[in-house]
RNA sequence: GCGCCCGUAGCUCAGUUGGAUAGAGCAGCGGACUUCUAAUCCGCAGGUCGGGGGUUCGAAUCCUCCCGGGCGCGCCA
């Protein structure tokens, strides 16, 4: 479906060109700064003017008399303002028209496969609320791309075989003198007891070198999944996996697969992606200097690599051990279908009921399954990671892939500190220099942090107790449910409001409150609408939404949706009701904005705005004591058309609409 | 040192790839509830857009130089 932004713009491309005589961009068709301007506006006028050195405010009225003279649909009115601003009226029929049309409608199918990879946590502790925006982030992208039509495989990236495993194995083997047995026996929650161990096992290894030493043997076991140290890896990882999967199942996050660095390392990926990368001239076996003995990837004057004092990137260590970024360049390629090797798969157990339960990697013993084969991937990671994430997408280059390479898109973010008020209320000691910057930064090697589950607990809490004080009648369950669905809202608007590249400071007063620029908020206008619907339903004794649906198709309309007097109102509205209606026109922009700029949180604001503007309508038109069929018609008509496109809009975020709150 | 990002109301942040009088939320002050649920709405107050210079009809936005902050630059992951 078109929007009514995007034909207009083809619209007056055609008039600049034909007045013009020469070819020029398609225009961009702004919101006016303030709503008597007009609808929507055009200053490409004035640009275009400046190029051909011609009287801006001349060739707006030109354009303006042969887009009229063309006859455009769904406009009312065309004028020129100030220096040359074109402000168009729209036809408001017409678009409510179209709006509802494109209610009932489906986002037309798309052929590429679009592979997004989040969350992505060392499977060592609990998750915490920085992991959050990670998965919230990842989440709501495959859901914007899934709104768009495409086809979306979601994995998580699981590094089993790190560092971090390797120190809670330390932590268990050889501090708390436990077996993989044991530790598999060991009480939930299991990831809290490994977020204190793990704390423990960083403290040591400070200063302990004989910890250190034994670190780096472990780290060899894990990877050639040799003896009780493997073993009791496999376990951890596990376990606490099947933790974080519960986690983020609280709130709506789900994967297609979960890709351990144990089966890349037992398949031997990267010795097929080796062998590739040694046939470009970029990557070779160093001789000399420091990099003596080690395959590298010569990164020397290439953009975006400027700030290496030595520009090469270690690929294979002189030890023979493929580096981390090798062994990402190797899922890569897998991603992209490069590698004729392919991995295995078993269902996850252990997660409870989930629905449809995520498949792992199972080296080569389960079953076969078409994952993978991307057109598109996206790795949702944080700006750290932005170097790496480069040697990455240059490895599809130096092995003349530059087509996969370009594809291949880093959805970087920054990171979540905690405000000093917040780390003092959890005990983390805050130095004068953190109290200044106004934030300080989380650690999983310190335990300073807020763990994902213990904030769901909290915010489900308080909000499941709002609910009762305001629904006095309602029992234990429904209370309970609206909470955890108040709670979701909550964290998801609050870790999607902001742009990617922002630092949150996160404070814990502030995510717990239910007011202002909030998920609740939104989820209160859904929910104002619904209760309108309901009471009106049973007032006249009839399923309002079924009606309205219906006299929307066609059928009996008893509301009057359809007579000419709703016409009339909607014509002379000089206020909250029209703005809701080009809100709501709006949809569609959004999600492609979002999608085309990766910025979600210009589809949270919209989110917001769209329940903003709603909260106004409320206000000013009464439905169940509208005095008028034709306004209450039409009041009716435009409640529903928010209602519906509310859910829609909180669906791509992952909001539930709860039913009372 | 080199590279990337940031600096906008008291606080937290938006600002649609150069447009019309820079906007929200929170906090503050003042209004609107025997209600379509006040988790709401309306109003007031609050700004040298870090600073200087430049580009042009027009700059928070682009260029340049300062100041201040964050992150990255390993044969760790």
């Amino acid at each position: 479906m078109q929007t009514t932004r995007a034909r207009l713009a083809i619209s007056l491309q055609r008039a600049f060109e034909e007045v013009t005589g020469s070819p020029v961009d398609l225009p961009r068709i702004e919101d006016p700064p303030r709503r008597e301007m007009g609808d929507l506006a055009c200053t490409a006028a004035l640009q275009i003017a400046k190029e051909i050195g011609t009287n801006p405010r001349e060739l707006g009225q030109k354009v303006a008399d042969a887009v009229e003279a063309a006859g455009l649909t769904g406009v009312s009115e065309i004028s020129i303002a100030g220096p040359g601003f074109i402000n168009l009226r729209l036809d408001r029929a017409a678009l409510l028209g179209a709006l509802v049309e494109d209610l009932a409608g489906a986002p037309s199918p798309q052929d590429a496969k679009v592979l997004v990879e989040h969350t992505s946590i060392n499977p060592n502790k609990a998750a915490h609320i920085g992991h959050l925006r990670n998965a919230c982030m990842g989440d709501t992208l495959a859901r914007i791309y899934r709104a768009l039509g495409y086809p979306v495989e979601v994995h998580n990236y699981i590094d089993d075989t790190g560092v971090q495993v390797a120190d809670v194995v330390i932590g268990f083997l050889d501090l708390r003198g436990d077996t993989p047995e044991s530790v598999g026996e060991l009480p939930e929650p299991f990831d809290y007891l490994c977020w204190d161990l793990y704390t423990e096992v960083s403290d040591r290894l400070t200063s302990d070198e004989d910890l250190q030493a034994r670190r780096r043997d472990v780290l060899l076991a894990l990877e050639h999944g040799d003896g009780v140290e493997a073993k009791m890896g496999q376990v951890v990882a596990e376990r606490i996996v099947r933790r974080h999967i519960r986690t983020m199942a609280r709130l709506g996050i789900r994967y297609d697969v979960l890709v351990k660095e144990g089966d890349i390392l037992r398949l031997d990926l990267w010795s097929e992606a080796f062998e590739r990368l040694k046939s470009s001239p970029q990557v070779r076996l160093v001789e000399d200097g420091k990099h003596a003995g080690c395959w590298v990837m010569h990164l020397t004057g290439i953009k975006g690599f400027e700030n290496l004092e030595e520009a090469d990137k270690v690929l294979v260590r002189s030890n023979g051990v493929a580096t981390y970024v090798a062994k990402d360049i190797a899922y890569h390629f897998w991603k992209y279908g490069l590698l004729d090797r392919d991995f295995t798969y078993s269902p996850v157990e252990g997660v409870g009921d989930l629905g449809d339960p995520p498949f792992e990697t199972s080296g080569r013993d389960g079953i076969e399954h078409d994952f993978g084969n991307a057109d598109r991937a996206v790795t949702v990671i944080d700006v750290r990671q932005s170097y790496l994430q480069a040697v990455v997408a240059q490895a599809f280059r130096v092995t003349d892939h530059a087509a996969e390479g370009d594809t291949l898109t880093h959805f970087s973010y920054e990171m979540v500190a905690l405000t000093p008020r917040t780390a003092d209320q959890l005990g983390i000691p805050v130095d004068a220099d953190d109290r200044d910057k106004s934030f300080v930064e989380m650690s999983g090697r310190r335990g300073y942090g807020v763990k994902a589950d213990d904030l769901m607990d909290e915010l489900g809490r308080r909000a499941a107790e709002e609910v009762g004080e305001r629904n006095p009648g309602m029992d234990d369950a429904g209370r309970t449910q609206a909470g955890v669905e108040i709670a979701i809202a909550a964290v998801r608007y609050f870790l999607l409001k902001y742009a990617r590249n922002t630092v949150i400071a996160f404070d814990m007063d502030d995510a717990l409150s239910f007011e202002g620029e909030t998920g609740p908020y939104i989820q209160y206008a859904a929910v104002r609408a619904a209760h309108i619907f309901d009471k009106l339903g049973s007032e006249l004794e009839m399923d309002v939404n079924q009606v309205v649906s219906e006299a929307l198709g066609g059928g009996q309309d008893p509301l009057g949706i359809r007579s000419p007097e709703v016409g009339t109102r909607l014509a002379n509205d000089d206020g909250e009701l029209w703005d809701l209606i080009l809100a709501l026109g709006r949809y569609e922009e959004a999600v492609q904005l979002a999608a085309d700029t990766l910025e979600i949180s210009a589809l949270a604001k919209y989110a917001f705005h769209l329940a903003q503007q709603f909260n106004r309508f409320y206000h000013g038109y009464p439905i169940l004591q509208a005095t008028d069929d034709a306004d209450r018609a039409l009041r009716v008509l435009v409640a529903y058309a928010f209602q519906k496109r509310l859910a829609d809009v909180l669906d791509v975020l992952g909001i539930p609409v709860p039913n009372r709150m």
